[in-house]
DNA sequence: AACGATACGGAACGCACGCCCCGGTTGGCA
DNA sequence: TGCCAACCGGGGCGTGCGTTCCGTATCGTT
């Protein structure tokens, strides 16, 4: 996916992608994909033009930044998936995401953009996900009729909900959403 | 709120008000507060000068278009607010606002949308909403520790999983949230 | 040291949108 | 019927943002 270029980088131009980058991550976590990318530029102390030498558009250095945190929860959802407990390895996970998402705002905006941006990260998490849902509700830690689409829209209300919210309200609200999916006694 | 002119409005005037509200109504409950007030005016058969005249600005619109609705909600909330029932009046509550969000995005947009929209309807909501809450948590309906503002925040996730989502999953999510807030055990 | 390729920066373009203005039109009253 | 105020329409302004272009600076090689 990441093409690696037929010539290396000139020194300065390596440099001014890995500020870019920098700057689009702080910029991307703390205001989502609604950042003007001329702010990211000012922060990587560059012109708009130079982040256009390295990504082509906007939704590119967005999805380039996501990209590296959306491979780290596939891989966690992945390591889940032969877990000895698989309802600790589901709720392990939603724990994982809902942390990350309270902070930064990007990866719910991953998750929230339209079906075009980071198309197959997405189907990669949605692949990850079915096994570790399937396997919990198997072990009857989830209830039954829970489907993997049910579960991204409810993690979009999740992220929706946690976006700008108290730290100690974020637990509370996590905990219903946990609780609501855990097979009825 | 409304004002009411010092003097009748003319026949035409009055009927443009009437398209331009209705315009309004459909075009901010298919694609939320984001549709550009051109589409509304062209949806009217009216220019954009027109709906100005009307309505000093687009904010105003959409409370004048929310309003109702909003009103409506609120007197459902307050009408629950001596039931012999106070969980069934909660849950009931929640289910008429979810109904409303699955369709309309124009009422889950105001209330996601910046606190200084909509302001005065927000507050009575909440009042209300505080009412329905406590008794239905006295009761035993719903699990302790959970605030009005976590509900809101709550709703709002809630709203943002419904919109875009189909009908046949819309029931599914609204179970999980309705029984991860239903007190334990 | 010098030259060509590479990369930089920021001014400028196009577009979308909220909002305003003004010449023309229409409704209601005498 | 005729007049005046109220009202309409849409062109236009200002702004913000994504994207592009090009003159200039820098790198790396000979």
């Amino acid at each position: 996916m990441a093409e690696v270029p037929d010539r290396p980088l000139r020194a300065d131009a390596r440099r001014n992608r890995e500020k870019v980058l920098r700057a689009a991550q702080e910029a991307f976590a703390e205001h989502g994909m609604g950042v003007p990318l001329d702010e990211i530029a000012g922060r990587a102390g560059v012109g708009p033009g130079t982040v256009y030498r390295h990504f082509p558009t906007k939704e590119a250095l967005f999805e380039a930044v996501v990209a590296a945190r959306m491979q780290d929860l596939i891989t966690a959802a992945r390591a889940g998936a032969h877990a000895a407990d698989p309802g600790e390895a589901f709720f392990g996970f939603l724990a994982l995401l809902a942390d990350e998402a309270g902070v930064k705002r990007d990866l719910s905006d991953a998750l929230v953009a339209p079906p075009a941006v980071a198309t197959s990260l997405r189907t990669d998490l949605r692949a990850a996900l079915e096994v570790l849902l399937t396997r919990a509700q198997q072990a009857g830690a989830v209830r039954d009729g829970i489907r993997v689409d049910d579960l991204f829209a409810l993690l979009k209300g999740l992220m929706a909900a946690l976006v700008e919210t108290a730290d100690d309200a974020r637990d509370r609200l996590i905990a219903v959403v946990v609780d609501g999916l855990r097979a009825p006694r």
